[in-house]
DNA sequence: GTCAAACTACGAGGGACTTCGTACAATGGG
DNA sequence: CCCATTGTACGAAGTCCCTCGTAGTTTGAC
């Protein structure tokens, strides 16, 4: 069909936009971390201590719904994103959110700890 | 006679239903402190340290959206609420919150005064 | 008894969110 | 070049959420 021209994406491997820093909303973050399925991608990403592609995080949804979640994270300046051939890597902001908020990101991934540990079946 | 008073045109103690420690949920808490409003009434309550009445919270909403948000934090679990005469006092669950997940309230709360200092007009 | 104060219930409007299906683009290997 | 893999865009359906106005209830004071 008609081949879309891109406007100078021929040397841009497709960057994604992150929002800087100080443009992090506490309400925002503790939005993203309300979902169930986003806590459950923080708390993967935080076990994994490493970047890890969306496709290597498995949820209960499909694939639209994941890309979804991962852009609903990354907005809320949670996650960073990073294309890596064919694969999307995505690592926690760590620094950042404890530059922030020092203490919320841990508080949040040990309470979620203590509360799957309280449910052992469900979710 | 009725066992179970409920919270719709009931006797003369008017209860009101509150869900037990281990039935509180991190989602839900988070999603409760993830409003702007409930999250500024959470930062009164934790200023106040003290029971404090509907009315003595000033939010810039009508009456019947100020009982939704404490409504929410109530069923969220994380404040207590009490008649006392027309009126009807507040105050965090702390010590149930601290318990359940140790840390988080005094990071939401720090991360909620730093943002504020951040920010000085209210947005 | 009457009245004001404080809060609630109900419903409605408008927006945001979660999920999905389908079709499409970018990358790297055979 | 062809194609499998990976993720995106778009729209749609259904649900939930925030806000409000109006009418009503409970309580305590006069």
């Amino acid at each position: 069909m008609t081949p879309v021209p891109r406007a100078s994406a021929a040397t841009s491997p497709r960057e994604l936009a992150h929002p800087a820093r100080d443009e992090i909303r506490l309400e925002g973050v503790l939005h993203a971390l309300s979902d169930p399925m986003r806590l459950r991608v923080v708390r993967e990403l935080a076990a994994a201590d490493a970047e890890v592609a969306c496709s290597h995080v498995e949820l209960p949804v499909t694939k639209s719904t994941c890309t979804h979640h991962f852009r609903v994270l990354r907005e809320a300046g949670v996650i960073r994103q990073t294309y890596r051939g064919t694969a999307k890597m995505n690592g926690l902001r760590r620094d950042d959110l404890d530059a922030l908020f020092p203490g919320l990101l841990d508080a949040v991934l040990a309470a979620a700890g203590a509360q799957a540990a309280r449910r052992p079946t469900g979710s």
